[in-house]
DNA sequence: GCGATCAGAT
DNA sequence: CACATCTGATCGC
């Protein structure tokens, strides 16, 4: 990626900049390096590790800068910038031989106007901050370092003998690098630099800003003068890393319950923590900010912060949701948590950690329930239970295991302090610190062993003859949800037990809210990371797209359902000129139902008529010649209107509108409905779900985005564009004129009902009706079109758009139709 | 000497 | 694997 060389060049670039070579010429690497002789002495020398062609990877330099009395080390660290080498083959540099260095007590120095990237912070500042605009950031994502390089720190004596082996082998290692040149220092991920770096502000990854604010989320180790207030999800320690007791850079909000641990645990002034009520909305800043439940462990929780959005006046005119999930698990109880119902999330800061299917597992209760069943089985009274425990998580087995065994679980005086700041949320009288009286006992992870569950079962002195032990964990290597070992006395389970989201959770869950931009918050240091977890949401969203706009846009049923709409909702006022004629167009398609001979009121021509008035101009899609036939929606019982619509003969399934049609409650949303019913299954799209119109809008941003990043598109739709208003078809042509980019692309194609079938439709329909298009490819589509698609879906979706329709001022016949769609065609994208 | 930070282990 | 630590070493004030 362009990150990766930025960092390189930076890199590069600092070392001319700053690297004093003295009287060394820097073109000319000096002679001992320059050839493949190893040098085993290094006074009076100055190592640069250069590349031929000027673009070389900086180097350590000016070893022969003595100071004889410090000790020598050679060490590597993480480096958590560098976040190249997506590719396959990048190979943990465990090749350099640092370790035995480190063991032989090895130094080196170099200038301390060497450059250090070790957390991205230092001198590349300009790279970071263009990259905390990006949804990855490639750099400082503390759950992923993996990548080392090494700093070369103090100075070395050139009269120091005794380091002359290790002399030898660190120009050794130089020396393979320098052979092996940029590209393969590159894919090691080895720097160099003088020493540790002094505070400099860290640059947070951008998944740890809320967007057009200042506030930071889990991310104290970057606190600086830039963030004003801090977020803390949840009191983990990946999570809580950088705050201290001298915590002092800004108010840290969270839960009551992390609250209480981050001044009990970590000393943090209490002034600083400002404790939020579950499901309140507070004021910070301007901005909505409130804490639902996470369901990840005591005191997690979800942070929704609502955005206002202002005009030039300052006059707030619109807001944003922003959900950051914390950690959590998913639970479709969410979808009810008031704050959150019916809300369109914009961005979604989602964990994803096992955001891959095979992380399946059961549900928490489950997996309770069995863990419960065994020790059930399992508790003879002579054997010792262990439950592998976080500082805070897991409890849940705790507090079962004791409800149903009758006794408390044992824990230690520590954690029964950090229990008791959980008292709102847990029963401590579950818990116990008298081990004595009872076989249960929560410990750390590390307990979980063979040889400290056997030491355990010693230090009992005979009370308990067996042990098992538990380890909750999302990892499991099996498809089981349990798995166990036996060895000797001991009895090991490691039970799918999880705080994080299944796969399937993640997937349910967006399904659900559909954000309008979901950012990773793990393991996403790419943008090929990054991608690939989205990737895995794609078809959540084509789904519906599919299911709404081909439905709509290709075939002509639209027009019969808002003919049905309309009635349902306005006595529109009308030329009787303008009326539509009830003509029926051809149907080559057997016809499968007499009802589609029925009757239709003049109230639905006149609103037909209406609706062409006001949409025409925007709704020109290109609806195939070979689909439709229409029919006229009829009145059936129920109040509601069905249009039964034909298709031709590569059309199989067919498509029912229903629109409620209670004219006495023109006001309820009920009427924004559309249940498509498609070979026996039913689809419904409710217009006023928040999910549906999260999607159009959703559609319209990454047809923005698109539109401003790929002005001209040279995707065409291979066929001629139609237009289809009320009763007639019309062909019509672009004029020569005007550029392709004004046809409209056939995202909208029907063939996505049956694609087995869609012989008859060109390639390129068929591709973008795909139900496994991806949102790259929909991104690409032609903008004009879907832009307005999405603007007509955005008028279907606001009653007070179709209510305030006023009736068209200029007569418009039938045949001017076709002028107007030509003249539609001939325009510029309309805004939208 | 202690807090902060980091590497490595689990 | 990678979660959520824990420990020990180093650095810096």
């Amino acid at each position: 990626m362009n990150d990766e060389e930025d960092d390189i060049f930076l890199y590069v670039t600092k070392d001319k900049e700053i690297t004093n070579y003295d009287n060394c010429d820097e073109d000319l690497p000096p002679k001992d390096i320059d050839d493949n002789t190893i040098t085993t002495t290094a006074p009076n020398k100055h190592l640069k590790w250069s590349d031929d062609d000027n673009d070389d990877i900086s180097a350590p330099k000016d070893i022969d800068e003595v100071q004889t009395n410090k000790k020598k080390q050679f060490s590597y660290q993480k480096d958590e910038v560098i976040g190249q080498d997506e590719d396959d083959n990048y190979n943990e540099p465990k090749d350099i031989d640092s370790q035995s260095l480190i063991d032989e007590d090895c130094d080196f120095e170099f200038d301390d106007s060497d450059f250090f990237f070790d957390d991205g912070t230092t001198n590349n500042n300009n790279n970071n901050s263009d990259n905390n605009n990006n949804n990855n950031n490639k750099s400082n994502n503390y759950k992923n370092n993996k990548r080392k390089n090494f700093q070369i720190k103090n100075s070395i004596s050139s009269n120091n003998n005794n380091n002359n082996s290790n002399i030898d082998k660190f120009e050794k290692r130089l020396l393979d690098l320098k052979k092996t040149g940029k590209e393969e220092a590159k894919k090691r991920g080895y720097q160099v630099r003088t020493k540790t770096p002094t505070k400099q502000k860290k640059i947070p990854p951008s998944f740890k800003v809320i967007d057009g604010t200042n506030f930071l989320v889990d991310g104290f180790q970057y606190k600086s003068e830039d963030y004003t207030h801090y977020f803390l999800t949840h009191f983990h320690s990946d999570h809580y890393v950088g705050i201290t007791k001298t915590w002092s850079f800004g108010n840290i909000y969270c839960t009551e319950e992390t609250g209480k641990l981050v001044s009990k645990k970590l000393g943090v002034d209490q002034r600083y923590i400002i404790t939020c009520e579950w499901n309140k909305l507070i004021d910070i800043q301007g901005v909505k900010v409130a804490f639902l439940d996470s369901n990840h462990c005591p005191g997690s929780a979800l942070i929704l912060f609502i955005k206002s959005i202002r005009n030039e006046k300052g006059e707030i005119i619109d807001e944003e949701s922003i959900l950051h999930t914390g950690d959590f698990r998913y639970n479709p109880s969410m979808n009810n948590y008031p704050l959150l119902k019916g809300r369109v999330i914009s961005k979604l800061y989602l964990d994803n950690t096992y955001c891959d299917p095979q992380y399946v597992f059961p549900p928490q209760f489950e997996i309770i329930k069995q863990v419960a069943s065994i020790v059930r089985k399992e508790n003879d009274g002579e054997t010792l239970f262990l439950f592998g425990t976080y500082v805070i998580g897991k409890e849940r087995i705790l507090l079962e295991v004791a409800k149903q065994e009758g006794k408390p679980v044992h824990v230690t005086n520590e954690k029964y302090a950090i229990l008791s700041c959980l008292d709102t949320c847990l029963d401590l009288n579950k818990f116990t610190t008298d081990e004595s009286i009872t076989p249960f006992r929560a410990v750390t992870m590390s307990m979980l062993s063979y040889h400290s569950m056997l030491s355990l079962l010693d230090q009992s002195n005979g009370k308990y003859k067996r042990v098992v032990g538990f380890r909750p964990t999302g990892w499991t290597q099996s498809k089981k949800s349990i798995t166990y070992l036996n060895r000797g006395p001991t009895t090991f389970y490691s039970v799918a037990y999880s705080e994080h989201s299944s796969y399937n959770e993640l997937r349910d869950c967006i399904d659900h809210f559909r954000p309008n931009q979901i950012i990773p918050t793990v393991d996403c240091d790419s943008q090929i990371k990054v991608n690939n977890i989205l990737s895995h949401f794609t078809d959540l969203y084509e789904k519906k797209k599919q299911l709404t706009i081909a439905s709509f846009f290709s075939t002509q049923p639209v027009t019969n359902f808002f003919q049905s709409f309309f009635k349902s909702k306005s006595e529109p006022i009308i030329d009787d000129n303008k009326k539509l004629k009830t003509t029926t167009t051809t149907t080559t398609t057997t016809s499968t139902s007499a009802t589609t001979t029925a009757t239709t009121s003049s109230n639905i021509d006149t609103t037909t008529n209406i609706f062409k008035q006001k949409f025409c101009d925007d709704l020109i899609w290109d609806c195939p010649d070979d689909i439709i036939s229409d029919k006229l929606p009829i009145q059936s019982n129920d109040n509601l209107i069905q249009c039964k619509i034909e298709k031709k003969e590569n059309f199989n399934d067919d498509l029912i509108f229903l629109s409620d049609n209670n004219q006495n409650n023109s006001q309820n949303n009920q009427n924004n409905k559309l249940v498509l019913v498609n070979n026996e299954k039913e689809d419904i799209l409710d217009f006023d779900d928040p999910v549906f119109i999260s999607q159009q809008k959703w559609i319209e941003k990454q047809i923005n985005n698109k539109k401003n990043n790929n002005s001209n598109n040279n995707m065409t739709p291979t066929k001629t564009n139609s237009g289809y208003l009320g009763k007639t078809k019309i062909n019509s042509t672009p004029p020569p004129t005007q550029p392709q980019s004004n046809k409209k692309q056939k995202t909208t194609s029907p063939s996505s009902y049956n694609s087995n079938n869609s012989s008859q439709q060109s390639d390129l329909k068929r591709s973008k009706s795909d139900p496994n298009v991806n949102i790259n490819q929909l991104q690409t589509s032609q903008p004009p079109s879907q832009s307005l698609i999405t603007s007509f879906f955005q008028k279907c979706t606001s009653p007070t758009s179709l209510f305030s329709l006023t009736p068209p001022s200029t007569t418009t016949t039938t045949t001017t139709k076709t002028t107007k769609t030509k003249t539609k065609i001939n325009q510029s994208p309309p805004k939208k």
